[in-house]
DNA sequence: GCATTTCTGTACCGAGTGGTAGGATCCGCC
DNA sequence: GGCGGATCCTACCACTCGGTACAGAAATGC
């Protein structure tokens, strides 16, 4: 329905892939920002004009829109994934480990799109920081949900906070995302991250493993 | 000689006051960012017009320039106070703490000018975002010395990153600022500190004083 | 072939951007 | 009072913004 395949229709066909162009458009509002970016730049970036962008999209805000969705299933897919690990500690370790990848990854602007995006944009255009807030929420609130569960089969010690430890682990994620859109490397963030584990070691139970070493793998 | 003060030169006197005008400029960059704040946007909250604004502070990037500069001197003072404290966890966690406080406070928009005046930029004001980064790298650097001095002094276990914790403690903080920008509320901050504050425990040498009440018990 | 349908390219729209020219206005000094 | 000097205000500048009208181009269906 929303034609993302090759539809061969009645007309002249589309002269551009649409998930292509959005993968470019999300490059350039990463590197940019929402207002950082004009329409000059994406359809230079996506290699068509504005009418097709306008018909394929809708407007600026609609494609930044479909640009996070996209974002979120492709580049930051990996965090969804880390909540599937066995522990509350392991979850939390997993996704920490992750952002610093994906925050300092080559191939992409550095940092994340839902932080550079528009954290604080002119009143006309406060819909996308608001957007972009209550994305960030939701994975706070699966975090949060996991943990809950996590305290419940006692791989957290009885009594935690859960909501606090989620907020932490995405606080100190978003604190990762600025350092990185500022340059910051991975070395230097994993260092970070490293710090924030010992804080998570305290509400597991002792007996309960927790990775030995710092970076390093089993 | 930067005629702050109220300098009765031979013409016609100034029909505002430079600092009072700066901090409502503050406020405008605050909120909505570098680029999502207008000259038009900027007259109307400073009370004077273009010609006048840009006789006295230039342009609207040295303007913002220089709102970072009071910023800092007036808004984010507490930070340079945090580390006179007397060992590396009472720097820390007054730091946060403050932090907390100044980030979800009356009377401001809510988080913090660096992170939100414009966390990436349009590539023509790309100096704004580096002038930005290299403010927020500032006080990293200072936290960096004024702990290297601590674990010298022993009130950091021997051999700690004192950089990593550094580093730590300021991500953390910056991630508080994205969340108070999105409207988190002065508990759920606190929250997360308690939290990072956890992690810092396990640095301090066992019989140094960890302030105790908090969140925890003993 | 030809009508139909859809997309592409150019050229344009009103509005708003950051920044400025020039004159009116108000002041201290003489 | 008159003069020189600094500020304030109106109106405007060239430019870019997001968004669109319209005609030409390329495909399908008959």
């Amino acid at each position: 329905m929303t034609s993302t395949a090759s539809y061969r229709g009645r007309g002249r066909p589309r002269g551009f892939v649409e998930d292509e162009a959005l993968d470019r458009a999300i490059h350039v509002f990463w590197e940019h920002g929402y207002e950082g970016t004009s329409l000059s730049d994406l359809t230079a970036a996506m290699g068509i004009n504005k009418p097709s962008l306008y018909i394929a999209f809708g407007s600026k805000e609609e494609l930044f829109k479909r640009a996070l969705v996209r974002y979120k299933d492709t580049y930051v897919a990996y965090a969804a994934g880390t909540l599937e690990e066995p522990t509350a500690y392991a979850v939390i370790e997993s996704y920490l480990r992750t952002a610093v990848d994906a925050l300092t990854g080559s191939g992409h602007p550095p940092g994340c799109l839902s932080i550079q995006g528009g954290l604080s944009c002119a009143p006309s255009n406060s819909g996308i920081s608001e957007f972009l807030a209550a994305y960030r929420a939701v994975f706070e609130g699966e975090l949060a949900q996991r943990l809950a569960r996590a305290e419940k089969e006692g791989d957290l010690v009885g009594g935690t906070d859960t909501a606090a430890l989620a907020r932490f682990v995405v606080t100190l994620g978003q604190g990762l995302a600025v350092h990185a859109a500022a340059g910051a490397g991975r070395e230097d963030l994993q260092a970070a991250v490293e710090v924030g584990l010992r804080a998570i070691a305290a509400y597991v139970p002792s007996g309960t493993s927790v990775t030995p070493a710092a970076a390093n793998g089993a």
